[in-house]
DNA sequence: CCTTTGTCATTGCGAGCGCAGCGAAGCAAT
DNA sequence: ATTGCTTCGCTGCGCTCGCAATGACAAAGG
């Protein structure tokens, strides 16, 4: 019998996963369903949605996301004409992304939407709660990237 | 121009994704290094370490993971006999899964770098940061399942 | 210039994941 | 016993993900 044991239950990776699942399933479909959008392409927007227009490259900085999944994401916005490619004035290589008017107009749709199903999946835990929970993440993510 | 924008790092699922990522690559790279073990087949040792014997589809309750993956992390471990199958004495279709000496071995070879993993990871944390993070993501969880 | 090296976007490909569907076995009801 | 329904483990298959390699262009050094 072992020395010591371990309950997945209270080991904080699992519980992170599974959460972190569970939200992610949940919202994957109510954007599928709504707006026929998959979550990287919906990050896309919302990054887009700031009003600058970005290349790739800066997409995969504020996303996170790898290069891969942000270039098919543009692709899939871009045939949809959610997204335009203006050439890059000084780099041949790269373009500016942007939302075009039909673009903005499913973000407007969107947004509210976001909002509210965050706020009701939100509506469990206190702003305090919320806050602390932002920066265990922060910490947490950092520490894990740190490890290298 | 949008009448709302958003913050896709002030958004919750987002961080959480982001955060459960990084921990996930992490330890899956270091699980798979030390005991050439995935996620998911280690998940399964750690139930079965509790010293019940249990069938597949207990593991599925118990891991909430898919049953084709259950069955996958079952199959990997039988064939490195970490586990063995003994047939059911009442129900012909099923086994009862348990670990061998050698599944017993490797466990307790792996609890105690897992916890100190766990506790390198939660070292920027307080234990009352802890408790309400593992509250917290238990709310959000069912919050999630439950809205269907 | 021309070559080398680096960077951006894209494509190829393998791994993982999970739904749907299958056969085998149990269970219920007549 | 036979029929019909459910449950268990398993396989097929499509989708997503991300690393690695490629192609196009840029920048730097000779």
């Amino acid at each position: 019998m072992a020395a010591k044991k371990l309950n997945l239950d209270n080991f904080l990776p699992y519980r992170l996963s599974i959460a972190s699942n569970a939200l992610s399933e949940r919202i994957a479909a109510e954007y599928q369903n709504r707006f026929g959008l998959k979550i990287p392409e919906w990050r896309l927007m919302a990054v887009l949605g700031e009003g600058k227009p970005k290349t790739q490259r800066e997409l995969v900085e504020a996303t996170r996301m790898d290069k891969v999944t942000v270039n098919r994401a543009a692709k899939a916005l871009a045939e949809r004409q959610l997204i335009a490619r203006q050439a890059h004035e000084v780099d041949g290589r790269s373009h500016h992304l942007e939302l075009t008017e039909t673009g903005w107009s499913l973000y407007d749709a969107i947004v509210p939407a976001a909002l509210a199903s965050e706020t009701q999946l939100e509506s469990n835990i206190t702003a305090a709660e919320r806050a602390t929970m932002m920066a265990i993440l922060a910490k947490l993510t950092a520490a894990a990237e740190d490890y290298a």
